[in-house]
RNA sequence: GCGCCUGUAGCUCAACGGAUAGAGCAUCUGACUACGGAUCAGAAGGUUUGGGGUUCGAAUCCCUACAGGCGCGCCA
């Protein structure tokens, strides 16, 4: 019996209620309610608030309300008992032949086990990392490679079809530092004050003059040019690498110099410009995105006749909307969360719906801690920690780990000491751990020719019950991540699930000792263990992060 | 000055508006005839930064003060 089934009949009872004129409802009966999980031993397996959601409704008061479904509850199959406690609870106690069920049902789901259908028929876009190609990706875009892409995975598990897009901002004044920065060090020059500094612009202002010999004998505009056609490919190949290191898979790579070159952006204030929302002032064009909540309106084309770095932005959301994304993402930085208001703006100008089909979704900082003290420069980029320095120091497991289990609205210190570390206070160790060991319990199964088999009735030990109830938390986990953006969620949950299943495993001997005979308990007991790899596998994968066999 | 985020056990952090605020680590006490003890059981540890308010019910929502982080360009 699953939270879902659970609700389904308190809402069948309430239903037969109503139909039978006990029960007189100002309003429509809800089609689902809410099932928790007690956090108390004694209020039963789950527990739901309606009768004090609807006592108001009803025109009584919840406890008499409850009192009431918990009699016409109480008679449904798979329901033990049903305890009227405190203000109006509702304490469901689930038969434990139901709840045995679950264990079957997750290892006949496998992979897909936890998939909904809450975001099906969802064409999501999602833009994260999106850092600029003039250096290596630092941590700020990181903590969105882990987030992002396990919000992808989230959003793909609940129905949805993702694409996953990295914006190349490879078009501006930043691109024509990067090529000066350049040209510089091949010359042997410092780089300019405005440039940017760090062994990785040496290293690849000399592999451009390796490829191309001549190109100092250039003038200084041409080689310039080399500098920055080359150099901004050389810096997308590296970027593309870490990224695929890191098991980031982006389905688009949109450069930001397509939106200038072909029209697109033109075309996008041309159309703000007919929906009413731009004006000339002082020679540029504004978007007058203050009337939709902004600050103050924003220059989107320049007294100079280029466009403004939102100019861009513009065209890109209008280029999403039109490829038919009804939700487009966006993940940025704690240093970017002042570009929301004008994104919001932006999005409701072109008549959307802001929070809809625009989000930004903003991360808090990220901080390496070596020794205790913060790890702040890069041997390769110099003032910056990148990408490579963080999965350098701990992997890409850890690091995907460690940068998905905290909320993304608190900034987060990570200790590389700690995540490396093969105990208990590394998660990321204590959740590959718990599955190396079911692993490993499955093995010795099959050497002992022990076969998992379905008896739901004999999992009735209350370690075997607290187990199987966590299994049945999972696709409720994913669903609430996915409403909440909060990918976290999964990690916590995993952590939980081990430590539910260690001690189930502590309590209750699952393969038959020496020459005892097998059981149907033993059988029974090994589908669970089972059921519980699935999770923990299909958990791990929601966070791109491996489940070893073995440690 | 204005805006966003944060403030919870000694530490790192959880907690769809629900019942006695939970984990891990650290501390203390136990369980080795070990299916991976890389485990488990128990104890101790809290005025959820302070003050108001809304609610049957607030760590959660609103107001306010304080503390910390990050921003506030015709840069990108």
């Amino acid at each position: 019996m699953t939270p879902e089934q659970l609700s389904t009949a308190v809402v069948d009872a309430l239903t037969s209620l109503v139909a039978e004129g006990a029960l007189a409802l100002d309003g429509d009966l809800p089609t689902q309610v809410t099932i928790e999980r007690p956090r108390q031993k004694g209020h039963g397996d789950y527990a739901t608030n309606v009768a004090l959601q609807l006592a108001k409704k009803a025109g009584t008061n919840p406890r008499a309300l409850a009192e009431l479904v918990a009699a016409r509850l109480g008679a449904t199959e798979g329901i033990a008992g049903v305890e009227v406690a405190g203000p109006g609870f509702l304490n469901i106690t689930v038969d434990a032949g139901a709840q045995g069920e679950v264990a079957a049902q997750v290892v006949a789901a496998g992979t897909s086990y936890g998939s909904s259908t809450a975001f099906a028929g969802e064409k999501i876009n999602l833009e994260f990392v999106s850092a600029n190609p003039t250096g290596p990706i630092h941590l700020g875009g990181v903590r969105w490679a882990a987030v992002g892409d396990a919000l992808g995975r989230i959003f793909e598990m609940t129905g949805a079809a993702v694409t996953r897009e990295y914006y190349f901002n490879d078009h501006g004044g930043q691109i024509d530092r990067f090529s000066n920065s350049l040209l510089a060090s091949a010359k042997g020059e410092p780089a300019p004050e405005d440039g940017y500094g760090g062994q990785y612009i040496h290293d690849i202002a000399a592999a451009i003059t390796a490829q191309h010999p001549d190109v100092l004998d250039q003038a200084d505009d041409a080689a310039r040019e080399t500098f920055r056609a080359v150099g901004v490919e050389m810096m997308f190949a590296e970027i593309k690498k870490s990224l695929a290191d890191f098991r980031v898979d982006f389905d688009v790579y949109f450069h930001e110099d397509n939106l200038h070159t072909s029209g697109a952006v033109a075309r996008a204030v041309e159309r703000l410009t007919e929906l009413g929302n731009t004006y000339e002032d002082d020679g540029a064009i504004w978007l007058a995105t203050e009337k939709f909540g902004d600050d103050k309106d924003r220059v989107i084309i320049k007294s100079d006749g280029k466009g403004a770095y939102l100019s861009g932005d513009l065209a890109y959301y209008l280029d999403k909307r039109e490829r038919g994304f009804d939700r487009c993402f966006i993940m940025l930085g704690a240093d970017h969360h002042g570009y929301v208001g004008r994104m919001m703006a932006m999005c409701a100008a072109f008549g959307d719906t802001p929070g809809v089909n625009l989000e930004i979704l903003i991360g808090q900082m990220v901080n390496l801690l070596r020794d205790g003290e913060p790890v702040r420069m890069s041997k390769r980029a110099g003032t910056v920690v990148t990408i490579d320095d963080l999965v350098g120091a701990i992997g890409v497991d850890a690091s995907r780990y460690a940068l998905s289990r905290y909320s993304t609205d608190s900034p987060i210190d990570i200790d590389l000491d700690l995540w490396t570390r093969a105990t208990n206070d590394n998660p990321v160790f204590t959740v590959q751990y718990a599955h190396a060991r079911v692993a490993s319990l499955m093995r010795n199964a099959a050497d002992l020719g022990v076969e998992a088999a379905n008896h739901p009735d004999l999992l009735t030990h209350e370690k075997e019950g607290e187990l199987l109830r966590a299994l049945a938390e999972f696709p409720r986990v994913i669903k609430a991540a996915a409403e909440l953006r909060e990918p976290h969620r999964v990690a916590r949950y995993l952590e939980e699930l081990a430590g539910t299943y260690h001690r189930f495993y502590d309590n209750c001997r699952v393969l038959p000792r020496g020459d005892e005979e097998t059981t149907d308990l033993h059988r029974a007991r090994l589908l669970l263990v089972d059921a519980t790899r699935v999770v923990l596998a299909n958990g791990l994968g929601l966070l791109g992060v491996s489940a070893p066999e073995r440690m």
